[in-house]
DNA sequence: CGTGTAGTTGAGTATGTTCAAAGTCTGTGG
DNA sequence: CCACAGACTTTGAACATACTCAACTACACG
């Protein structure tokens, strides 16, 4: 949570592509305009045609996608080091919107500065876009969750996921992570009902495999975890092999 | 379906970037291997670490991951006219397989040569990444439909969006399209059931809203069919505005 | 004409939804 | 310090949507 610009984002992006000096220098200098959003706040709203990118510093964030019909879709989730709608740089209308999840610090750079800087080092855009591609990864994975998994599987995996998200960015202590969701965000995550999410939570929670102190998660059975929410995270495209434990029965990660 | 390279690739490059007359004749000297595949056969596979990406010349490409369950997603459609794998040059191991759907002409292209000439333009770079970006939303249209919406309402969805999707790179003769697909296949990229496909897709016809005589789709009724599978073409980014039928009741697409 | 693939049908069942109400927690103002 | 409001979580019961299994039909291809 310490992190701030701009090595939050060298963090990331040297997490997923070599830079050199020059290239570190040239992040360095990007015009960042800092600013803070109270707790369930609009930061863009679909059918905006944005002039800035933002990046997480601190706190959360989620994408959302509103159905004709009233409901919502949540296709992603996001944590400091992220940057949510990287992909307006390239595609002028939102076809989602996205809002804060908690309290949060987020750091605005100008569409026209971020091109700039990718006219300068093919190294620099290469790490954007890997930056959007793993965006796409991880929207391919919750589809073939949504698609494919029953509820409780489905949980597992969301859980699976926000962790070792969490622990790449060094948010985990020991087997626990903040857990700021609302069980009603949980839902449009995965596409249940909100009673049912409860259920499940409540499932996961009688077989062992997690507990929940109001906004911690506390992992008592990754192994069992893994393998009920049939988790690989192959898909997160983490380089540091150190990053990802093993999925195997028994193995906490540390 | 009479379109080869490099026109094909112009085509959907500059539908979505401007391409000086440079950037047109580096385009057109990328070395492309063509290769026919039979229907049904693994193009690449999840695992395998490629040194290619390829563009679909003719006929069509499906997107799939397998659980531990061993059900599938579909996650995605591939048309003549796309580069399904693309993403690949920046994410090295394939988190995903594809196939052909079927009979199929497809056009290799080296990564390095594909890195060379990103690095002698911006502008060509900008037009490949935004075609993973255009993947990438409808990912996430895709996962707001299986996650939000009934059987039904997701098969009127991707029936529109295929018919766009075809009618934007000239598939399309009036208010037919090709319908190469098989039920299974649908039914794994909506997330139900072959059995409850064939019975929705039954319901769809009864109403009057399509027709399918073999391999050809025949919408009946576009407005219904977009009110019903509450369709907005607006994440398919499609540039040109005359690409996009309006969906209002009635307005049939020419 | 037989074989295999894709599409169709019926019946019983499971998973998850909806609706309504009660319980819990937290922050705020008196 | 207590009372209250609002948001979030939990519970129960009836219901709906979609699944599974198994059999049967239609069609294309050799």
């Amino acid at each position: 949570m310490e992190l701030t610009f701009p090595d939050i984002l060298f963090r990331r992006l040297e997490s997923i592509a070599n830079l050199s000096a020059a290239d570190r220098r040239t992040v360095a200098c990007l015009p960042l305009d800092v600013r803070d959003f109270p707790r369930e706040q609009d930061i863009v709203r679909e059918g905006d045609v944005p002039s800035t990118s933002f990046m997480v510093l601190d706190g959360f964030v989620y994408m959302y996608k509103l159905t004709g019909q009233g409901s919502r879709q949540i296709p992603a989730l996001y944590i400091p080091g992220d940057m949510p709608d990287l992909h307006s740089t390239q595609l002028k209308v939102m076809d989602a919107g996205f809002r804060s999840l908690t309290p949060c610090k987020l750091g605005f750079v100008q569409h026209k500065d971020i091109h700039k800087v990718c006219e300068t080092s093919y190294a620099i855009t290469s790490g954007f876009w890997r930056m959007t591609l793993i965006d796409a990864a991880i929207f391919r994975e919750w589809l073939t969750n949504v698609g494919q998994r029953t509820a409780y599987s489905r949980l597992a995996h969301l859980i699976c996921e926000i962790f070792i998200r969490m622990r790449s960015v060094g948010l985990t202590k020991d087997v626990s992570c903040p857990w700021p969701f609302t069980q009603e965000q949980l839902a449009d995550s995965i596409g249940v009902s909100k009673v049912h999410i409860n259920r499940t939570l409540q499932e996961l929670r009688g077989h062992g495999l997690l507990q929940l102190d109001g906004n911690e998660l506390r992992i008592l059975d990754w192994g069992r975890l893994c393998q009920e929410g049939d988790f690989d995270p192959l898909y997160l495209h983490l380089r540091d092999e150190t990053i990802v434990p093993r999925c195997e029965e028994g193995i906490v990660p540390k």
